[in-house]
Formats: C-alpha cells, structure tokens, sequence
DNA sequence: CTCTTGAATTCTACAATGTAGAATTATACA
DNA sequence: TGTATAATTCTACATTGTAGAATTCAAGAG
C-alpha cells in the first residue's frame, strides 16, 4: 500500500474476500474464495503474507481457534475486518469508480480500433 | 503484473488514464488525469515507469513527436492503447465485479459493526 | 551565440507488494 | 507411536510502486 494509501491489487481481493467471509475468514478459506470468485489459482503463501501484512496496518484483526472435537489439523487463525479495513475498501472502490467513469468495453474497443 | 496476468493497482490506472486520453497521452497529460480523476498527487516518476513497463507488454505503443512550432520544451511521447491492453482492463473489471459482487458500503459497515 | 526559462522525459535507488513452493506444526485416529 | 490431514509459517526472489534529482530539447531574450 503506498504512502497515500492505495490497496494493491491483491490487497484489496484478500480484503474482499476477508469481508464475504464474514467471521469464518481464516487462510486457507480466504484462498478458496478468491480462487472461486476469480476462476484463477492462488498461491497459498501469497494469501498469508497479504493477510498479515493486512493486520499489521490495523485493517484486519485475528484470533487463533483450536481445534473442535472432530476436526484434525492446525489450529485456525481467523481474521476480521476492521473499521479502517472498511474504509480502504470503500476508497480504493471510489477511485476505480472515477477512473472508470465514462469508459465502457464498448468505448473501449472502438476508440482502440479507430486509433490504428 | 502477476504470471496470471493481473494488473498491478496503478497499472491499471495508467491505462485508464491513457483510455480516456485517447490520442493525447503522453507522460505529463497522465498525470494530470490521474491526478484530477483520483485528487491524490502522482510522482511523475511513477507514470513514466509504469506506461514502459505497459508498453513493453504490449499493452501500449508509443510515438514520439517533436514540439510545434511554437511549443517550448522537449518533444512529446505520446501513447496509445492496444488490444490487449483493453483485454487487461476488461479483465481487470471483471475480476473486480465478482469479488465486489454482494458488497456493498452498508453491508460492509453493518458486517464489521455487528461482529465486533 | 549563449543564457534562461519552460516542458517534458529519463535516470537512480530504494521500498512495498506479489509469487512460489517447501517446511513445519498441530490434531485425531488407527 | 505412526500416519494422514489441515493448516500455517518460512524463505527467497521477482515485480511493481515511490520519490525526486538530473537531463534533454526547443524557443525567445539579450
């Protein structure tokens, strides 16, 4: 995130999909909704290192949950979105809705095609 | 940009800027369009080594064109936007939608309030 | 002709973000 | 105790983003 606090790309998906998540948002879940959402693969170290980095700006905040009785493996760590997790999101929203504003695939194509 | 092919937050709005600029980008001019679209302030630095890293993707094509006859100063490089750059903006945008898909400000503000 | 000013690009060095996959940790059950 | 499963952590590196100084080019003043 820059001095001005612009999301980066892959930022704002794990926030996003922090925020779809609601209270069950831990790593491994937050990679599988990205990669359900977006149809790509994601690296799991990638989805990790954003979502402490993430925490790390007081945008998210996590709690570490044991086991339930059945369940096998590591213990998972949830994380939250916070206030000022909202806001980036609302933010980084509105910049790319004034960048786009008055541009459409349509548009697109067409003032790429004449230009050649 | 990702080996999946995301584009990068201020890629993207480079590329933007040089959509809505049509024939008239060139590094200063997207600038301004940055700067006036998002009020945030851009390091010229920053535009410049965006739109090669955009060209030499093939995102963008570039011509250089030297000062009319009254202009002062050095000649301009002007830059348009190719197919597949109007392909990574389009995609860009989809990935976008889905991950937003269901968000909104009050539901963000709700989800994060509630869980608290 | 050379100096100054204006307009723009280029360069340099570094910080932050993104990628990839191997290694490790923890739990339950056979 | 050993093994399978679920998840996190670590390590190393590549790409993108930031900041501002330096340079280049052209026109007009003197």
């Amino acid at each position: 995130m820059s001095k001005h606090g612009l999301l980066g790309a892959f930022e704002e998906l794990v926030l996003l999909a922090v925020a779809h998540l609601d209270d069950e948002a831990y790593g491994m879940k937050v990679r599988r909704e990205i990669e359900r959402r977006s149809g790509r693969e994601v690296a799991i170290g990638a989805v990790y290192a954003t979502l402490e980095r993430m925490e790390s700006k007081g945008f998210l905040s996590s709690r570490t949950v044991e086991g339930g009785s059945d369940r096998r493996g590591r213990p998972r760590k949830f994380f939250l979105l916070q206030p000022s997790g909202v806001r980036a999101l609302l933010d980084a929203r509105r910049l790319h809705d004034n960048m786009w504003d008055g541009l459409d695939a349509a548009a697109l194509q067409r003032r790429q095609e004449a230009s050649q």
